[in-house]
DNA sequence: GCCGTTTTCGGCCCGACTGTTTTCAGTCG
C-alpha cells in the first residue's frame, strides 16, 4: 500500500467518525495522521512495515498499529468494519458547500440519502427542508452546490493528471515502435483544468502501439479501441485517448489536437486564403491540379506550419484565438517565461502556520530546486484555523530567519513575510508598524466571502492601497472544481494595483491558480508585475511554481513581468522600492 | 487518538457568518 492510500483510509477514517459524531479530537488526530504520512520526508510505509514508526509526531500507539497493519496487509479491519456501516456514496457528500457531518447523517438517518442523487431528489422534493436545521436557503445553497459539481464533472485539476500525463507519455516513448509522442489538447494548452488526455504518436505500426498501450498497467478500462485510436479510462477516472498517425502526418495532428477549436479555425482560414486546405493529415491544394510548394512537401515539425502560412511559432498556450494569430503575423509574440527563469518563491508557509516543513527544511527544498531565495508568509492571527502568527510569534520567527541568513553567508536568502489576512473592512489584521518591520507582506481574503462585489472590490483596493502591502494573494479565492471565485471586479482592482504599484500573485497552487490567466495580459498592459507564488505547505509542494510558470505563460508573460525572476542581488532591491513607492 | 507530564489524565485552535432559530447549531476558514 502507498503512502497516498494509507493517508486516504485515515482521512475517510476521520469523516465516518465525524457522521458518527465521535470525540472531535479524536478525528482531528486521524486527520493529522494522515496528513503526516503523506508529507513525512522519508519511507514511511517501509518504516510502518518494521514497526520503526515511534517518535513521530502525530503518530500515536493506535496509529502505529493501524499503519503497520496496512503497510504488511494492505488492508485495515477496522475501516473496512466502519465503512460497511454507510454507503460508499456518502464520501462524495463531504464536497457539497454548506454539508457537513452532522447534516450529512441526518439526511442518511432520516431520509436515506446516501448519496447526490438521493440529495438532490429530497432537495427537489421538498423532504430536505422539512428536517430540523434545514430549511428553504440550505436546499436551495444545497442545490446550486450539486449543479456546480454537475457542471464540472469529470474535469480535473493540473495535480490530478500531471504525474499520469507524464509517465504515458514516456512509456510511449520508450515504445520501439514509437518515433514521436506528445501530449496535445487543452493539458498541453495549459489549461487550468482539463477534460481529458489527448496522447499522440507517430508509428508504423499503429496497431501494434495501440494494443500495447491498453494493455499498460496503468489502465483501468478500454471504452474503446480501434486501429488508429483508442479511448481508456485510468484508474481516476481520467479518460485518456491516444491517437496514432504516421510520422509525415504527426505534425498536422499534433496543431490539430492541441486546437484550441478556435485557433483552428483561423488557421484554417488562413490556409484558405493561401490556397491550401489544412486539416490533421496535412495541407492540400484547394484549386484542382495544383501543385504543393517545396516548402509545404517538407513540413516536419509544428514549426514548419506556422512558417508556412506566415507565422512565427505560436507557443501551445496562446493558441485559443485570443489574439495570438495578429501577433504571430506581426512578430511581436512575448518570449514567453520558463520554469528555469525563476531565482525564487514567496508566499510560503512553515510549521509556525499551517505548513508541514520547518523554516530550514523548507529553505533546504528551495535550494535543491537551485533558487536563491525563499520568502515566508504564514498565516496571520486572524485565520485561527491555520494557526496563524500574533505579533509576538511573527517577531520571534523575524529573528530565526536572521540567525539562518546569518548561516547561509548570502548564498541563499529568506525573505521575512506575513501572509496577512484582509479583514472585513479592508483594514489588515497587523498595524503598519509590524508590516513595516517585514521584508514583504502578502495580503490575502480568508473569510467573509460573500460580500457584494462593489464591497469585496473596495475592500481588498483598501489594502492594496496601504504601502506596507507588497503583493495581493489568491485575487478571487476560487478553489478549482469546488468553489467558484468570490464576486469582485478584477479590472478595478488591477488598475489599483497599477496606481500603487502593489503586485500581483499567480498563486501557483493547482487548486488555485488565481489571478486566472485570462486576466494577465491586461495587468501586463496596466505595467503591474506578477509574483509566482507556489504557496507552498510542505517542501514538495514548492513544485507547484511548475504550474504557476503554465499559467503565466498563457497569460502571455515574459520574465520581464515576473518578479521573482529577479536575482537575489536585485530583488531585495524591487521589494523596499515597491513599499517606498 | 495524541501529547506531555506537575506521569496516566486533561487539554486539544478560535471566531464569524448563515440560516435556522427565538437562543443557537452547523459550517467554514
Amino acid at each position: 500500500m502507498t503512502r497516498e492510500e494509507a493517508a486516504e483510509i485515515l482521512q475517510r477514517i476521520a469523516l465516518l467518525l465525524e457522521l458518527k459524531g465521535e470525540n472531535p479530537f479524536k478525528i482531528r488526530a486521524y486527520k493529522t495522521g494522515a496528513e503526516v504520512v503523506e508529507a513525512y520526508a522519508g519511507d514511511i510505509m517501509q518504516l510502518a512495515a518494521d514497526n520503526q514508526l515511534a517518535g513521530i509526531k502525530g503518530i500515536g500507539e493506535a496509529l502505529r498499529d493501524k499503519l503497520h497493519e496496512m503497510a504488511t496487509t494492505g488492508k485495515l479491519q477496522f475501516f473496512e468494519k466502519l465503512k460497511a456501516e454507510f454507503p460508499d456514496g456518502l464520501f462524495e457528500l463531504f464536497d457539497i458547500q454548506g454539508l457537513g457531518p452532522k447534516k450529512i447523517a441526518a439526511l442518511y438517518s432520516q431520509l436515506q440519502v446516501g448519496s447526490v442523487a438521493d440529495l438532490k431528489r429530497v432537495c427537489v422534493s421538498g423532504e430536505a427542508a422539512k428536517l430540523s436545521g434545514f430549511g428553504d436557503k440550505t436546499v436551495v445553497k444545497i442545490l446550486e452546490s450539486i449543479a456546480f459539481r454537475a457542471e464540472h464533472a469529470s474535469e480535473f485539476r493540473i495535480d490530478q493528471v500531471y504525474a499520469l500525463a507524464l509517465d504515458l507519455l514516456d512509456t510511449l516513448r520508450a515504445h520501439p515502435a514509437v518515433s514521436r509522442a506528445e501530449v496535445c489538447g487543452s493539458f498541453r494548452r495549459a489549461k487550468e483544468t482539463v477534460h481529458d488526455l489527448d496522447f499522440l504518436v507517430s508509428t508504423r505500426q499503429p496497431e501494434q502501439v495501440i494494443a500495447d498501450f491498453v494493455a499498460l498497467p496503468q489502465i483501468e478500462k478500454v471504452i474503446v479501441q480501434g486501429g488508429t485510436k483508442a479511448s481508456v479510462y485510468a484508474p481516476n477516472g481520467v479518460q485518456c485517448d491516444l491517437r496514432a498517425v504516421s510520422s509525415a502526418e504527426f505534425p498536422f495532428a499534433l496543431n490539430y489536437f492541441t486546437g484550441s477549436k478556435e485557433h483552428n479555425v483561423v488557421m484554417r482560414q488562413r490556409a484558405l486564403d493561401r490556397g491550401l486546405s489544412l486539416n490533421e493529415y496535412g495541407f492540400t491544394p484547394t484549386e484542382v491540379g495544383a501543385s504543393l510548394s517545396p516548402e509545404i512537401q517538407e513540413i516536419h515539425d509544428e514549426r514548419e506550419i506556422y512558417r508556412a502560412l506566415g507565422l512565427d511559432y505560436i507557443e501551445p498556450e496562446l493558441r485559443e484565438n485570443s489574439g495570438e494569430i495578429e501577433a504571430a503575423a506581426q512578430g511581436r509574440l512575448p518570449a514567453l517565461i520558463q520554469l528555469e527563469n525563476l531565482r525564487g518563491v514567496f508566499h510560503n508557509h512553515t510549521t509556525a502556520s499551517d505548513g508541514r516543513g520547518t523554516l530550514r527544511e523548507m529553505a533546504e527544498a528551495a535550494r535543491d530546486l537551485g533558487l536563491q531565495y525563499l520568502g515566508i508568509a504564514d498565516h496571520s492571527k486572524s485565520s485561527f484555523q491555520a494557526n496563524g502568527l500574533n505579533e509576538q510569534r511573527l517577531r520571534a520567527q523575524m529573528a530565526e530567519i536572521r540567525v539562518l541568513n546569518a548561516e547561509f553567508e548570502g548564498h541563499f536568502r529568506l525573505f521575512a513575510g506575513s501572509e496577512v489576512d484582509i479583514l472585513k473592512d479592508g483594514s489588515l489584521d497587523f498595524d503598519d508598524d509590524l508590516l513595516a518591520e517585514l521584508d514583504y507582506c502578502v495580503a490575502s481574503v480568508h473569510n467573509v466571502f460573500n460580500l457584494p462585489e462593489a464591497e469585496m472590490t473596495k475592500r481588498i483596493i483598501r489594502a492594496i492601497e496601504n504601502p506596507h502591502v507588497t503583493m495581493l494573494g489568491h485575487v478571487t479565492g476560487r478553489l478549482l472544481l469546488q468553489r467558484p471565485a468570490y464576486a469582485v471586479n478584477i479590472p478595478a482592482i488591477i488598475d489599483a494595483a497599477a496606481e500603487t504599484g502593489t503586485i500581483i500573485e499567480l498563486n501557483a497552487s493547482a487548486w488555485r491558480l488565481d489571478m486566472d490567466w485570462r486576466w494577465w495580459r491586461l495587468a501586463k498592459e496596466k505595467g503591474v508585475k506578477c509574483s509566482i507564488n507556489p504557496d507552498a505547505h510542505t517542501t514538495q509542494g514548492l513544485e507547484a511554481v511548475l504550474f504557476g510558470v503554465r499559467a503565466a505563460r498563457k497569460g502571455w508573460l515574459t520574465r520581464n513581468d515576473v518578479v521573482n525572476c529577479l536575482p537575489l542581488g536585485q530583488i531585495e532591491g524591487a521589494l523596499k522600492k515597491q513599499r517606498a513607492d
